[in-house]
DNA sequence: ACATTAAGCAACCTTTTGGTTGCATTTTAA
DNA sequence: TTAAAATGCAACCAAAAGGTTGCTTAATGT
């Protein structure tokens, strides 16, 4: 529920290369999108758990397998958020130079 | 070095609270950044120094006093590979659009 | 029918993380 | 010149994270 979660989901090499993956490829297993992280099949999975826990992904299955594809709404709210902090920067900063420059005299 | 520890980060409420305070607050010291946590000093400070190694933050001592302040830049960077990853998921799926679209009946 | 493929689940282990307490140091205010 | 303020640093601790092995089950291709 908490904003950091998703970030914090993002924070791991292995979970961004899924994303990364996911943002480009076509329809992804979970088999096809655990293979050649670097770590076992069942590592994959509780990685992919994170992702999916944070609605970054969703699962569907499909006869044996399941397919895996990207939920670019919360994406979306993640880059939105930090696009808001940098607009609170610099409409900060903005506010900082009209000071400077239209000094109210006395 | 890698992008994911900017997200991981940020993947902290506490952390993302200091970012929140530092974007729109003024010119904080490492114990006023550091106040109002539910952590000791301490323990925000070692949390501060996340944000520092990423390049998320920066500190400038100021005789006994820190000053902290954003480094939007590497926010910005944090935002501009979501969106990226934003870009390529649309385009893939405008490609299947299309194909369906314009099916090349051989 | 049988082997293979796709996947789930649980126990376990090590390292990292998030936080604490306690104490030392330096700068500044009274 | 002494007290308070702002900070640093290290040791320690519990919990979470990241990963493994081993086993099970359900679908599917041959």
């Amino acid at each position: 529920m908490n904003e950091a979660n998703i970030y914090k989901a993002l924070g791991d090499p292995i979970r961004l290369e899924m994303i990364k993956r996911l943002a480009h490829g076509n329809d992804y297993t979970i088999s096809a999108l655990s293979s050649d992280l670097g770590i076992t099949r069942q590592g994959a999975r509780k990685q992919l758990q994170v992702l999916v826990s944070v609605n970054l992904v969703r699962l569907k299955q499909q006869g044996r397998e399941t397919k895996v594809h990207l939920d670019v709404k919360t994406l979306n709210i993640a880059q939105q958020f930090i696009a808001k902090l940098e607009r609170q920067w610099e409409s900060r900063l903005l506010a900082l130079k009209d000071f400077a420059e239209k000094p109210q005299g006395h």
